[in-house]
DNA sequence: TATGAATGAGCGTTCATTCAT
DNA sequence: TATGAATGAACGCTCATTCAT
């Protein structure tokens, strides 16, 4: 089966350079050792992606868009607010925990200069889903009326960073303390 | 003078190195360019420096170390903790706003490879005195108790999102909105 | 009818070829590009032709056959030499233009290592005309008595050229540029 | 000494790819084979030329250079032009036969898609002694009256021409063959 | 100390060719 | 016959590092 195995090969180079990256970074993982890892010739990568650069982006997009899809799988629009939020910021915090190479390599690729490879726009439909959330809770007076963009900041970033502490082996977190966590952002941003 | 003379040649590599970093991240950013625009031969860096390596983390612990000591340079012990907060965290995004440069590097630094090969026992050296300030707000029933790493990561993690949203150009805070993060921080930690 | 497909396929490998060394030279034309402008797909190219090489040498061959056959389409036996030599020298020089890619492709090759892979023997067959030619006029002395060899390379040599001048463009010939050109080359090879 | 060892690899590196292209063709002469037969390491091509290209293009221009220069080595402008001109297109002729490779390589560049990327002025400049030559003795009756660049593409043309058919070892040239060359060109060109 | 020419391993990429379908 | 995905050797080139000066 052609499309079969059309996606093996190509999801098998997705899934080895995203192996390598996240454990060595960029430059040192090299074409010939995302080859060797994914089980192809060198040659075939080059009939999937035109250059290592785009296979980048293209994982990039690909993993973020993954991330933010599982961030709502478990949302209950008919739940109050509260516990939908609770739901999303724990979800956020387990997800990448329990995929910690795509977090790595989403963190990596977002503050190296590659992001601005991608169109802005592209970004913007990426993240559309975590800003809608977030602004509707605004409008109905469930959350601080601020710029939704520094309220999503807010929140991503202070998720990201308590992810990066549990993920570093520093720190072991327990589900309780993740329950502080969620209280911590929920008392910050809800309406007082 | 000999040391004045070290001095300014180290600086200029620093230098050169943070600005190629920061525009187009490590690699690319030859040792060749460094040398070019710190004006030394490429010989000379390495009578400061190992390796290239070496001079990416020295870097590192030097930004990093300045960029702590300047959240701190306009602490005043005597006002109450809201107060010492508030510039503490506005201080953080302002710092990092009128320094890009450093911020990018830090931040890509933080979220690649190589920050593994910093001993984690320097890294928390670096980052005491904030841990300290928080910790100690947290004993003082000031703060919220949750354990004091975790506060860390939410305060710096947020903070961080806020400057990223605000560099990357697609929102223009005005120091209100800066007002308004504080807050939403603020009400987050603070003991309610 | 299986003859008339593989003549049309071979023809457009071959048209394929000539149109990409002609513009692009022999080691920017790859063989998945001939086969995308060839409409065929890459492995077919080596149903009618064992490598590259041999596609190409096949191509010289039988360009140059037909750019000789040419010079005679319209040669006249029965006209006193000196006119049938004008239309010969006439013939090559606008045969030449109104087929540059063919003319380049032909020039290229000729200067290239690839003529030795083309066995002498077969060089002289294809040139055989021209020289009986001027063979014939020499012996019933109504050219110069020199080594035909060397008038032949006299005539083409010089036609070559002038053609060369006027595709690069450099210089707009007129036609009785051309007839001055004639006389320059009839007036040295003639006998006196 | 610094510039007598720049001297020698630069021109080391020009010697090595003029003898592997003269004898293999542009794209079966490799850097690493030019390098090694320049005894030097392959980067260091990369010091004297931005890149393969650009190194044969300059190989180009000073060979043909140093080739133009040496037709008129032995030019003697008191003497009567016909003299004069025996002069040049002998020279012609001895110095391409005495060095056959500085020929085939400007035969073959010249020929190749890589001489458009030579300025049409650098060429014209290169060329210029000899079309001043040819040019002046037009002016001075002593040449046909035909526009100088066909004159100069007729002769050079010619005397290539028979430059090739003596290095393919296919016809050995006497001197009075090269002789009578001379006559069959002159008688040609000039002024009748 | 300081230089910068030189090194050469290793990179990203190309492309003639093959072969299962 | 015809396909085109797959191969992998070989290419042009980069760049961290060295060392004679």
């Amino acid at each position: 089966m052609k499309n079969s195995k059309d996606f093996d090969k190509k999801e098998a180079i997705f899934q080895a350079m995203l192996e390598l990256i996240s454990k060595h970074g960029f430059h040192s993982s090299p074409m010939s050792e995302v080859a060797k890892q994914a089980n192809v010739a060198a040659g075939t990568i080059y009939h999937y992606f035109k250059s290592k650069d785009e296979l980048i982006c293209a994982l990039y997009t690909r993993l973020r868009e993954k991330f933010v899809e599982r961030l709502f799988k478990t949302d209950d629009s008919t739940k109050p607010f509260k516990d939908r939020f609770r739901i999303f910021y724990l979800q956020m915090i387990q997800e990448a925990i329990k995929n910690p190479k795509e977090f790595y390599f989403l963190e990596q690729f977002l503050n190296s200069p590659f992001i601005t490879y991608i169109p802005k726009a592209n970004l913007q439909v990426i993240e559309q889903p975590i800003y809608d959330f977030l602004r509707k809770a605004i409008f109905t007076q469930v959350l601080r009326d601020i710029p939704p963009k520094i309220l999503v900041a807010f929140v991503m970033g202070s998720g990201t960073s308590i992810i990066k502490l549990q993920l570093s082996g520093e720190f072991q977190m327990t589900s309780s303390d993740i329950e502080l966590a969620f209280f911590t952002c929920w008392d910050g941003i809800k309406k007082s």
